[in-house]
DNA sequence: AGCCAGAATGAATAACCATTCATTCTTGGA
DNA sequence: TCCAAGAATGAATGGTTATTCATTCTGGCT
């Protein structure tokens, strides 16, 4: 109605040799997929404070106006992509603690280890996205929600697993609850210190150390 | 020059029993201290990323301007913050390690834990600024800057105390890095999960599980 | 008591940013 | 080939926020 824009593809002889804009339509599902990683590459450069929805369009190779268009608002998008991230971390975890029977005890728990510490997970991006929502989880519940539910998933499954052990290995003293929490603190110090001084502690080092709690815990196993 | 502003302090009949405002004035160090405790508050209550200077003044019952007058810019206060935080935490640490040679090794060690899982350091005012900085760290150098240095001095504090004990106890088979490492990573991991999941773990289960670590690793010393 | 250095205030400013929506472009089917 | 549905674009809008600085006030000093 009021609108007097009239933009044209031309802007002159400006830009000699750039190629402009090959616009291209995909599935919504593509496009969110393609925003949320952008945003994770914007909040682990930029941190989850200063990412603006230009710099994660740009990111994208997008239209400022498109994150809108496939989220509604920042606020969703951020959620999202927590979502997705708690989702590929725990899921993960609790796929090889519930893998099959035919795997030992031993077998499960080192899978475990290996994954919690693997490249996938341990990779700058991931832990930062992790970090920086933790980061404000205490003054915004809706992530602690988001994440919860899942955690509280992983944390039974991993009592449940450290409660075979012990029965299996015959630990007198032993309490799975606790243990099970001291190890899922000690994962999560070790993603901590592998995000903030990463010259002082090694992947390798890392798992050699988890390792060990676990070998404290259960020597009949390690 | 071209200001027109000519505030008054009359403002009609409108607020009835509202006392306003004894204009106090404080030495500059005061000042700092209040704003920074402000600062923390508000972190706190609203998370680094939507805490603004206008509420870091309101809470601190100042003006907008104060924060700029004492510290140049928001930046600045909230480096400030974190150095402030940080060198209570990890001198606190220190001083503990450091502490009188009277004191014997497993006295030093859980007045250790005991601080670190102390009132004073897991509420949850300091924790969350804690984690809110780590959230950011990834992005922003400054920070890990100011931690870094009382990171270091504390960790290499650790691994002492700990070749100490390994020594005392005749520990075959550890390495004095490797478990000053770990304890440091669960000791984290145990204070980001009394910050997020608080329901799911109390302070006295996080000293057993810390107490438990170290039983492992000395048991002729716990 | 009177004065003034400088501490404190808060309206005004300038920059930034999420969100909207008129317009343009793409593509699959007719 | 042509068309319409709807995907994508980005200029414009409105709201928020850090920062400035003219003005006001305080308290120690003479």
């Amino acid at each position: 109605m009021n609108q007097k824009a009239k933009h044209k593809n031309v802007e002159a002889a400006a830009t000699p040799s750039e190629t402009k804009k090959p616009r291209k339509i995909l599935p919504k599902e593509e496009r969110r997929q393609q925003l949320i990683e952008a945003t994770i590459r914007c909040i682990a450069r930029d941190g989850l404070g200063s990412t603006t929805m230009q710099m994660v369009t740009k990111e994208a190779g997008l239209s400022l106006g498109i994150a809108n268009l496939h989220f509604e608002t920042k606020d969703n998008l951020l959620k999202e992509t927590l979502r997705y991230v708690a989702e590929e971390y725990h899921s993960g975890q609790i796929a090889i603690m519930q893998g099959q029977e035919t795997e030992d005890l031993t077998g499960r728990l080192t899978a475990l280890l290996n994954f919690q510490l693997s490249q996938g997970v341990t990779q700058r991006q991931k832990m930062a996205v992790w970090f920086a929502y933790y980061g404000e989880a205490g003054a915004r519940p809706v992530y602690q929600k988001i994440v919860s539910a899942w955690d509280r998933a992983a944390a039974k499954q991993l009592e449940t697993l450290f409660e075979a052990i012990i029965e299996d290995g015959q630990y007198k003293n032993s309490d799975a609850a606790d243990l099970a929490m001291g190890y899922s603190a000690l994962i999560d110090g070790l993603h901590l210190a592998l995000l903030v001084t990463p010259r002082e502690l090694t992947k390798k080092q890392a798992k050699a150390i988890a390792k060990d709690f676990l070998r404290r815990a259960f020597p009949n196993h390690l």
